[in-house]
DNA sequence: GCTCAATAATTTCCTTCGTCAAGTATTGAT
DNA sequence: ATCAATACTTGACGAAGGAAATTATTGAGC
C-alpha cells in the first residue's frame, strides 16, 4: 500500500476507505462510524494528510445545537494519484484514467483484431501510453492499472483461469501486464469490478450488503455480503442468469431450460422477436405488441432472478444495469413487476435502482479495483 | 464471555473456536491455521486450559518425517460446561442439554396447549428444570440457554420481531426467558441456529461458505458466506422456498406462482397426491407411479432451488436436511437431478449432502447458538 | 467584550496484544 | 552420545488504540 509498500495500521486503512467512500466526513463522525476513539482517528489521519491523500476542508455549515468547535471534514485529494482501468473484451479494449475519487478523467479504446495474449498485451501497452501521455500529464502520478476480464479470475494471483470470450486458460495476466506497462497491475472479474465500483463510489455506498445485476448478452450479478465481495468457492458466483424461471421454457446453452438468460438474454430476445436486437427495440417502441410482449416476458424473468437474490441474501439495495438496458424504457416496469411478484415478504421492500450503464463504466470498474488495491483491500 | 463476562484477546477467541470446531489440533497447526505466531497460540491457550475449557492430549501417532518433538494436541473438555437448547414451535417445546462439544446429553419435550407468551415461558421454565435437575447433574455446570424460533428474530437484542407460527410480534424473548429460567439466554432464528450447528460441528466444519437447506412444510436455507452467517438486511434471507421454478406452476401462498415451496412443500405434495403426506409416502414406496411423479417433481424443484444458491453464492458445500426428508429415499435422486440440471458450470461440482434430520437436531442448533455466545460470536 | 457551555481535535500516557528471537523439550537417526 | 528436526515456551520489544486531560473554536447569555 501507499508510496512504498509499507504496511499500515488497520485504522489507517479504515479511515482512508471511509473518507474515500463517504467523505467529506469529520474525525468525530469517522470515530463513531468506525467504532474507534477520536484519538485513533486523529493519529490515523495524520500520515494520510502528510502523504497528500487527504486534506482538511474548511468548516462549513453546522449541524448540531449550534455551539462548539465546528468540525473540519476530511476529504480525498482526488488528484493526488491517478489510476488506469481497462476492460478487456474479445474484440475491444476500453480504457480510462480515473482520479482517486473514481472520476473519469480521460478515456480511449482500441479494437482488437485477435485475442491472443501477446497481441492483446501490445495493444494494452499502447493504449495505456496513449492515456497517460495524452493531455492531462497523468504519467507522473499514475502507478496502478486495473484490468477487468469476464470469466474465472483469481484476483489474488492475477491469474485468468478461464475466460470463454477471450479463449484464455490459465493466463498469468498480472505478471504479463506488469511487464508490458510498467505499472502495478490488479486483475479482477468484470462484474465484480463493476460491483466494487458501485459499492464504493456509486449507489451502494454505505451498504453492508449489496447486489449489482448486469443485463446484456449474459445476465450476471455481483454480490457484497457483510461488507465483503462474494467470490464463490469454485470460481462461480452471481450466476443469476441461470436461476430457473420456467421449467418448460426454451433450452438454455447451459443445458437446462427456461433459465433467466434463456428468456431474457440478448440472444433470447433476438430469437423470440425474430429481429435483430436494435430492430426489436425500435419495433417495441413503435408499439408492436408482439415484440413488446417479448420484452415484457424478458423483463419479468430478470425481475424474478433479482427476487431470488433478494430472497436468498437480502441485500440492503440492488442496482440493475448493463448494456442491455439501452432498452431501459422497455424493461424497467416489467423488471419491477417480476421482482414484486417473486420477492417474499420484506424482501419486496429492497430498493431497486434500474438504469442504463454509461459507456466506460466497465473500465471505471477496473480502475476502482486498482484504487481498492492501493488501499490494501 | 467466560466465567465472568471479561473480554478476552481476539487470539483467545480464535483459538477456542478453532479447537472447538477442528480439535484435536496442536499449537503449531493452530498457528498456521489462524495465521498467528506459535507464541501467540501458547499464550492464548494458557488461560483456556487454566479455566478448564481446553486440555492437552497425550501425543499420539506422528505425521511428518518422524523426527522432532511430538505435538501435544489441544482438545475441548466437553464436560466443562453444559448448554440447554430449546426449539419453540407452535405446539411443542423440544429441549436438549448439550456439552461443549455439542453432543446431546439429555433431551425432553413438552406439548404446548397454547402459544401465549406467559404460558410458553412457564412451560419453558419447567422443561429447563426437568432437563437440568434430572439424571446427570447438569445444573451446576450450566449457565446458558439458546432458543430457536422460526420467523424474524433479532439475534443481538433477543427480540422476536415476528413469528407467524407462534403469532408473536415484538416479543422481548431474551429478557423474559432469562427471568423465567435464571440462565443467560440467546435467541436465534431456527434455520440460522441449525446452520450454525452444522457449520461448527457438522458437515460444514472448515467451510468458508456453506449452505444448509431444510425441507419440510416450508423450505428454508441458512447461509454462511466468508465465514459469517448471512442475516439479510430486512430480516429476510435464505428464502429458497420462494425462488421461482415454474412461472406457470400452482399458486403459492406468497402470491406468486410456481415457487419451489408451492411445488415441493408438504402441503403441495398433499395437494398433488390427493393423500395425506404419510399415505403419499407409502403409496410412492409401494410403487404408485402417479404419486411417485409428485415426489419426483418436488425433488426436482428443490434441486433447482439449491442450484440457485450454488449459482449465486457458490458455497464450499451444501447440506440438505429437514423433517420432510423422512421421505429421503423418494426425494434424494430427484434433488440431485434437479441440482445437476440447473447448476451452472463449476457450481455443479459443489458437494451436496442429503440426509434426514435426526430428531432433536433443531434443539441442538439452539444449544449451539449458546455455545457460540459463550465464545463471544 | 467576557464568560460559559458545547463540541472538535490533539496530546500524553498507558495497556494490550502479538511478534521476534532465543531458549527449552522431546523425539528418531546415526 | 550426538545431532537434526520439530514443538513449545519465555521474555523483551514495538505497534496500535484507548482514557483522560488539554487545547481549539464556536454560539449564547450577559
Amino acid at each position: 500500500m501507499f508510496p512504498d509498500g509499507e504496511t499500515v495500521a488497520p485504522a489507517v486503512t479504515a479511515v482512508f476507505t471511509a473518507v474515500l467512500t463517504e467523505g467529506p466526513i469529520s474525525r468525530v463522525a469517522l470515530a463513531r462510524r468506525l467504532d474507534l476513539s477520536s484519538a485513533a482517528v486523529t493519529k490515523a489521519a495524520r500520515p494520510l494528510i502528510e502523504m497528500g491523500y487527504l486534506e482538511e476542508l474548511a468548516a462549513t455549515e453546522r449541524t448540531g445545537p449550534g455551539a462548539g468547535r465546528p468540525a473540519s471534514p476530511l476529504v480525498i485529494r482526488a488528484d493526488r494519484e491517478f489510476f488506469v482501468g481497462v476492460k478487456i473484451t474479445g474484440d475491444e479494449l476500453i480504457g480510462v484514467v480515473c482520479d482517486l475519487g473514481a472520476q473519469v478523467r480521460a478515456s480511449a479504446h482500441r479494437r482488437l483484431a485477435a485475442a491472443d495474449l501477446d497481441y492483446v498485451l501490445t495493444q494494452l501497452g499502447e493504449l495505456v501510453d496513449d492515456l497517460l501521455d495524452g493531455p492531462g500529464d497523468y504519467r507522473a502520478r499514475t502507478r496502478r492499472l486495473g484490468l477487468a476480464v469476464s470469466g474465472d479470475v483469481d484476483h489474488s494471483t492475477g491469474l485468468v483461469r478461464y475466460s470463454p470470450f477471450l479463449r484464455w486458460r490459465d493466463v498469468p495476466l498480472r505478471e504479463r501486464a506488469e511487464k508490458a506497462t510498467g505499472l502495478t497491475v490488479t486483475v479482477e472479474n468484470d462484474v465484480k469490478a463493476l460491483t466494487t465500483a458501485e459499492h464504493w463510489f456509486g449507489e451502494g455506498v454505505g451498504a453492508e450488503s449489496f447486489a449489482l445485476v448486469t443485463v446484456g448478452a449474459g445476465i450476471g450479478c455481483g454480490l457484497v455480503v457483510n461488507g465483503r465481495l462474494v467470490s464463490g468457492s469454485h470460481g462461480v458466483a452471481g450466476e443469476i442468469g441461470h436461476v430457473g424461471f420456467d421449467v418448460n421454457g426454451p433450452a438454455c446453452h447451459c443445458g437446462s431450460r427456461g433459465c433467466v438468460e434463456a428468456v431474457a438474454g440478448t440472444d433470447a430476445i433476438i430469437r423470440d422477436a425474430g429481429l435483430r436486437f436494435d430492430d426489436a427495440v425500435a419495433a417495441a417502441r413503435a408499439g408492436d405488441e408482439r415484440v413488446g410482449a417479448v420484452f415484457a416476458r424478458a423483463g419479468e424473468a430478470i425481475g424474478c432472478g433479482i427476487a431470488a437474490v433478494a430472497n436468498l441474501v437480502g441485500p440492503d439495495r440492488i442496482v440493475v444495469s448493463g448494456e442491455g438496458l439501452s432498452a431501459y424504457d422497455l424493461f424497467e416496469p416489467h423488471i419491477r413487476a417480476g421482482f414484486q411478484r417473486q420477492a417474499f415478504g420484506a424482501a419486496a421492500d429492497c430498493p431497486l435502482s434500474i438504469r442504463p450503464l454509461p459507456f466506460e463504466e466497465w473500465a471505471r470498474g477496473a480502475a476502482t479495483v486498482s484504487i481498492k488495491a492501493l488501499v490494501g483491500q
